[in-house]
DNA sequence: CATCGGTATGTTCGGTCAGACATAGCGAAT
DNA sequence: ATTCGCTATGTCTGACCGAACATACCGATG
């Protein structure tokens, strides 16, 4: 691992551009909740995500149900004891969630690239005088 | 001003979108402080753009600090003294930042449009059921 | 029915951050 | 030289946040 770390000015990644989506006021949705998600998808568990990202259970719970909470739908569907004590899965509604944003994120990048590379162009430029 | 207030779920507006550029894994410009650089601009002063959105003046100085050293050039340029006490103004670096961010902020709303009104569809169903 | 692993929830503790004050410096204008 | 308003910077304190613990519950499975 860290095969890119190391390099100080990594020509090709930064800067970069990261979205969130504000759903209400009070509740966005942004990289760090989808990771959980995906996480979530693919680990069959909020204890088991968390571990994967370094990230308590309490947060990983809490978040779970901030995301909950925000859609005013389940994005995750729980299940309390059972054959591995439990587990948790991602709703149909929770999986077009973390595509729906995916998109909406490579959509954002691929339109802001030009962007993106002339305003790393002006940094350059700062960093040399 | 404030003609759209007042609208609870006003339709066209949630989700939206909210960008954030970053420069550097510690430094990253978002909404906020690209607002505040725009305050500065029409107000002439940092501590008038931090009166004019309701910020005290320590927080929108260490902002602009933080914005000129994440930038690794100067944004904002500061006067000390002189004809009304001093003020500040954008260099043509923190000019071409602001319009920069505002145009990949666009773009990326632009892009992202369908997938967000597919998103509240999303949403709204499961507001009714 | 005891075990197991995950969900569900509350509590406590330490660090961080923003806001509120406090003050000094500066340079033009009067 | 005094005034004025803004820059410059430091300190303190309360609020919030996340990490760490601590339990309780739950249901399949052996």
């Amino acid at each position: 691992m860290n095969k890119q770390i190391m390099r100080k000015s990594s020509p090709t990644s930064l800067p970069s551009l990261s979205v969130r989506i504000d759903l209400d006021p009070e509740g966005r949705i942004g990289p760090g909740k989808i990771l959980l998600l995906e996480n979530i998808d693919s680990c069959g568990s909020i204890s088991a995500a968390g571990r994967a990202m370094n990230m308590s259970y309490k947060r990983a719970w809490d978040l779970v149900d901030e995301i909950n909470r925000i859609c005013q739908q389940a994005a995750v569907e729980r299940q309390t004891g059972g054959k591995n004590g439990g587990g948790a899965m991602l709703t149909p509604f929770g999986l077009s969630l973390v595509a729906r944003y995916r998109k909406i994120e490579r959509s954002a990048e691929s339109a802001a690239r030009k962007e993106l590379q002339a305003l790393r162009a002006d940094i350059a430029v700062g960093r040399k005088g």
